[in-house]
RNA sequence: GCGGAAAUAGCUCAGUUGGUAGAGCACGACCUUGCCAAGGUCGGGGUCGCGAGUUCGAGUCUCGUUUUCCGCUCCA
């Protein structure tokens, strides 16, 4: 394998991906739009397939996991319940000099703390200076730095808090440059403007313009799955522990969306929210871990592309949380997260909502809010993983090169092309007679053009595992070459075993020993 | 969003101090060959990312803008 730079590799991919039909940028003839993608007529047989992986190994082969499709569109209220409606959104300011961007609000808030701590050095000095009959009060009330600096606390206060209701955001840097605040790095005063960085993507519902018809595209797909945890819960007669899955898009309006595909202002999600008794989700957490590690594994990209983080600042919802994260071009990045969200979500819906979330268990005769154990992955990243890891450029014996991508037949895009080694003496019409029969159970591809050689490195381009070549003897012995993309190998085989050798490699019954 | 670099055919790129836009591959038709790519003939395809400016004349110089890459930043 020809030897490059981590950096070069991904440039060639991201180059391949478009010259083959993966993945085109967005808009592109008007200049595209910047970080969002689309998936050329490859890539969205690639990606369904990754999907079909998923959604067969969540719902189709577990009893107690069921699939859900809710709308992108949810009521507003949603979001302020899942905390998303406070947390997505910050008033930022650059200083120019250092490159820094704090929050506007964070460096109103640390001026304060500085002149409080002021008073309170004050207060000290006046401890000592009065002793036991000091009385901080009275002192408070009269000495006049202590009253400066209140006065100042008071009115700085006031106007940010009328300045960021207001969603003032002049008035917000005007309060920084009338504070004197300098970034604490550069030591300078020169900000830039104050702006509003939204995380989540709004729109209007009705014709009608306005804050009342405001709503929000979902950021992510998991809200969906916990307000209609009780209709799927009753209708479905379903018993803790259960799950639910979901696969849809999601969008951030990420403030810096880059590298590729890997971070995108649209992107999809397949998330599942397993359902389980309080107190055992650890148990139930350890074990999801293991089951998609497993899930990955079982792909055959090689178990050292994997490895978790667990993290150790949890987010205020999760008791236990840990990435998957896969050894991409630029890295190892998070491609999956397993969180332990406890009862927050329907807790939270249950408070916004004023409906009863709760489950009540025949086993304990108890009624309790269940709590849940998140695994939520990337489809795009996922995609990526697949992709990256399959380009390869070798070395051949008789010194030619080739481009191959060895995708696991399983999620290739093309299962198999159908070549006749000449267009003529009725070869075409036995390859057409093949494509016939097997297109149905298999996406395949008829090409005659070219010399073989040319048409076998066009296939391995793209990924597909197997080519079937039909010569001058197959017209008399009903014998076709199947040629293998990884070994390069072939074999002679009956037209009417093709099918049966096929479907054995590209099921995915065979990663699941 | 800030700083740096880049943008010419589907892809990879060339294009001289500013003087009518090129190559290889790819693509289409026909001929030829026939099991690991690049035989022959002919052909299609670019207002040089976009918009201004300087100039008799701009792919080339200047400014703005969009997109991409790298670094910083952000990532509940």
């Amino acid at each position: 394998m020809k030897k490059m730079t981590q950096d070069e590799l991904f440039k060639i991919l991201v180059a391949h991906a478009k010259e083959y039909g993966f993945i085109f940028q967005s808009s592109e003839i008007y200049d595209g739009l910047s970080a969002v993608y689309d998936y050329g007529q490859l890539g969205c047989e690639l990606k369904n397939n990754i999907k079909k992986y998923w959604w067969d190994s969540m719902v189709k082969l577990h009893d107690n996991i069921v699939g859900l499709d809710s709308a992108i569109f949810m009521h507003p209220k949603i979001w302020e319940a899942s905390g998303h409606v406070g947390a997505f959104n910050d008033p930022l300011i650059d200083n120019k000099d250092s490159k820094k961007r704090y929050r506007a609000d964070v460096l109103l808030e640390d001026y304060i703390q500085k002149l409080e701590d002021k008073i309170e050095k004050n207060v000290v000095k006046g401890k000592k200076k009065f002793g036991d009959s000091f009385d901080e009060e009275q002192f408070k009330a009269t000495n006049p730095n202590v009253l400066r600096s209140q006065k100042k606390i008071d009115e700085v206060k006031e106007k940010m808090v009328k300045a960021l209701n207001d969603n003032d955001l002049d008035g917000l840097r005007d309060l920084i440059i009338e504070c004197g605040i300098a970034d604490p790095v550069s030591g300078t005063k020169n900000w830039t403007d104050v702006r509003q960085f939204n995380l989540m993507f709004s729109t209007q519902l009705g014709s009608v313009s306005g804050e009342s018809g405001k709503i929000y595209l979902r950021p992510e797909t998991a809200q969906g799955i916990f307000v209609n945890y009780l209709n799927v819960q009753k209708t479905g007669r379903m018993k803790i522990p259960f799950g639910i899955a979901q696969i849809g898009k999601a969008f951030r309006n990420e403030i810096v969306a880059r590298q590729f595909i890997f971070r995108m202002r649209e992107f999809e999600q397949m998330e599942m929210e397993f359902f389980v008794r309080p107190g055992t989700e650890i148990e139930w957490f350890k074990t999801w871990k293991e089951t998609r590690l497993k899930w990955h594994k079982a792909l055959g990209i090689g178990d050292d592309h994997y490895r978790f983080h667990d993290h150790d600042k949890l987010a205020h919802y999760a008791n236990a949380a840990t990435d998957i994260e896969f050894k991409f071009p630029f890295g190892f990045k998070e491609l999956e997260g397993i969180h332990s969200r406890t009862d927050f979500d329907l807790s939270q819906h249950q408070k916004f909502s004023g409906k009863k979330l709760q489950y009540f268990d025949p086993e304990t005769k108890q009624s309790y809010t269940p709590y849940c154990i998140e695994t939520s992955i990337g489809l795009d990243r996922m995609f990526l993983a697949v992709l990256s890891s399959a380009y390869k450029e070798e070395k051949l014996e008789n010194g030619e090169s080739r481009v191959v991508l060895s995708l696991n037949p399983v999620l290739a895009p093309i299962k198999l092309a159908v070549l006749p080694l000449v267009k003529k003496d009725g070869l075409p019409e036995v390859a057409k007679d093949i494509m016939a029969d097997l297109r149905m159970d298999f996406n395949c591809q008829y090409d005659e053009k070219d010399s073989i050689g040319k048409r076998y490195r066009r296939q391995d381009a793209i990924g597909t595992p197997f080519c079937i070549t039909i010569d001058h003897d197959t017209l008399n012995d009903k014998k076709v070459t199947i040629r293998y993309r990884d070994s390069m190998l072939q074999e002679r085989v009956d037209i009417d075993s093709l099918r049966g050798i096929i479907e054995k490699k590209v099921s995915y019954k065979t990663l699941w020993k």
